[in-house]
DNA sequence: CTGAAAGCGCTTACAG
DNA sequence: CTGAAAGCGCTTACAG
């Protein structure tokens, strides 16, 4: 059988209270009993039954989300991944309240995260802008020992305590070497369009992009990136000025959001004249448009991973914690018309 | 506050025992007395916290996973994510047992199957083989009240529960396309390398390939399968005969296992003669292949999740309780030289 | 610095 | 058909 607290407390000749200490840090142990029951659980082999030590505890952590407010369609499927989150706040122990912030906006950002500060929840994730302001923020908040986890967008460099996204660098290589397989041997202009440089990883996936196809893909010429604020209707107009300019776009990377805008002036050009296109999350357009064949490649990351890893990382913070690097990797999807889930 | 048992009995007005066989659908209670219980739940909203359930049941379910004696290393690295999971044993409440039988024997199979049926365990988990007498031993588990998954390799037809494992119709055509554009505009051969017909993954995943194959890319040329038993020293063999016979091999599509023989042909060829390569799982030599383009994509199913599956819907089964499809579905990841985890 | 006792939310014999 | 009591493996005041 599995030991338990009462064997070891037995086996070192201690109480339960003391065992406790001992397993969990506490003070107040005299050096030579901590180490009677440090030797018992060592010859033992115990380890502690987390769901039981929960039970017992019934702690729950108070956990805020700041998402910005904006209107497409992966930051609607994040806050609703977060608000199912919620509806598990019951068995996962959770207090979970979501906040809203304009988004690209630093000042705001900080503005809000100092106002979260004042509730004093256990943790704090967020969808980060590349700000002076936000960092002091970040820094606040880790000063009044509050766990903070970046979300989707990173802040290196600040002293967040994780960033629970995917690695944005290598998304835009890999955009890049699928665009340029799927054109190999063509010339021609191959054009960007992302939501802001403002946000991290929309920088990082444009200079990922730009590396891979500048390197290995010499016979494509490209054209300067631009940003539509990941908003559908910005996009529309944007990309359709692009199209009526440059009559020999071949390839498109549609590396932030916004897509359904995109896919919209895409589709109003002839077939013939329509480009490769590789474009970034899976939601109701990119997947119709994958499906009928505008779109050729889609990169994904999983809100629903992101949401579910940041929690745990908030917890385990909370508790002061290490957490398993590995295991809160996110991974890049890459989906086809023929591997959609 | 959340509401309890406790909570529950003092509204229906019955004892705690009472309660708990309402929720647990467990016989001996009167109409009228199970009416005033569910009365009580819905109305207090009551959901129970399995976790306490599960320290009060103390159950611990007994399952075998019966795993072919494969010598490759996508084989190799499912056993290790079976060994993982006896590792957690404590912690999930598992009894993991691991049996061996020799690969691609549907015989030797049913007769394990037979052998571990004599134990009783909780649930069995298969890579299976497409075999009749394979379908009379899952039905014989059946019959004795055991779950049954099949992992990898499924068994569609007969008894079995559910299968862990991708869609692999969907991953051969995932590789068609891909191989198909890396092609484009090119004539020439393309090759098959699979483990054996006898399992039913790869004569999907055959199909599906040439199904789009033949369709999207009539100008490539499809030589006839080759089966490699999934051994790296056959495959290195076979497929230096194949480029011998066939000088003009412009595409290779290996969907079993024994990448390093392959691999070990492919890199004998002098670099211009080298095909493109879409190679299945992500292992050790088929990263490194990826890393020097040796290989140009590598389509991949996550043993450890397999693994995690099988057990979450062994256990359900084994309760009788429902699972969640989506939750379960086992994605089909792309790998390319710039989005190796 | 240490321990006895109660309690977290369930389930399980056992008695009636 | 129903209930009182003990227990699963921990943690937490409280007392000493």
């Amino acid at each position: 059988m599995k030991p338990t607290v009462h064997d070891i407390a037995r086996s070192a000749g201690v109480s339960l209270a003391t065992v406790d200490r001992v397993l969990n840090g506490r003070p107040g142990v005299r050096r030579i009993t901590q180490e009677k029951v440090e030797e018992a659980i060592a010859v033992l082999g115990y380890v502690r039954d987390v769901a039981a030590a929960n039970l017992a505890k019934g702690r729950t952590y108070a956990f805020t989300f700041v998402l910005p407010e904006n209107d497409n369609s992966f930051m609607i499927g994040l806050r609703e991944e977060v608000e199912q989150a919620v509806g598990r706040s019951g068995a996962e122990r959770t207090r979970i309240r979501v906040v809203d912030v304009p988004p690209f906006d630093g000042q705001a950002l900080s503005n809000m995260l100092d106002g979260v500060l004042a509730d004093r929840p256990d943790g704090v994730a967020f969808v980060a802008v590349e700000s002076s302001d936000v960092q002091a923020a970040v820094a606040r908040l880790r000063e009044a020992g509050i766990a903070v986890v970046t979300l989707v967008s990173d802040l290196p460099g600040s002293q967040r305590h994780h960033f629970a996204g995917i690695d944005n660098h290598a998304a835009g290589r890999t955009a890049a070497n699928l665009l340029g397989r799927f054109l190999s041997g063509r010339d021609g202009r191959v054009a960007m369009v992302a939501g802001s440089m403002l946000v991290r990883d929309h920088r990082e996936r444009l200079e990922g992009f730009l590396s891979v196809l500048s390197e290995d893909f010499p016979r494509l010429a490209i054209l300067p990136v631009i940003e539509a604020r990941d908003d559908p209707a910005i996009a529309e107009e944007l990309v359709t000025g692009l199209f009526r300019r440059y009559p020999d776009v071949i390839g498109l990377y549609s590396l932030g959001a916004g897509n359904r805008g995109i896919l919209k002036a895409v589709r109003s050009l002839p077939e013939a004249r329509r480009p490769v296109i590789i474009a970034h999350e899976l939601t109701r357009s990119t997947r119709a448009a994958l499906a009928d064949g505008v779109v050729d490649a889609v990169l994904n990351q999983d809100a629903g991973h992101e949401v579910r890893s940041a929690i745990r990382v908030l917890k385990a913070k909370a508790d002061g914690l290490p957490v398993i690097a590995a295991q809160e990797r996110i991974r890049i999807d890459i989906f086809l018309k023929d591997n959609l889930p």
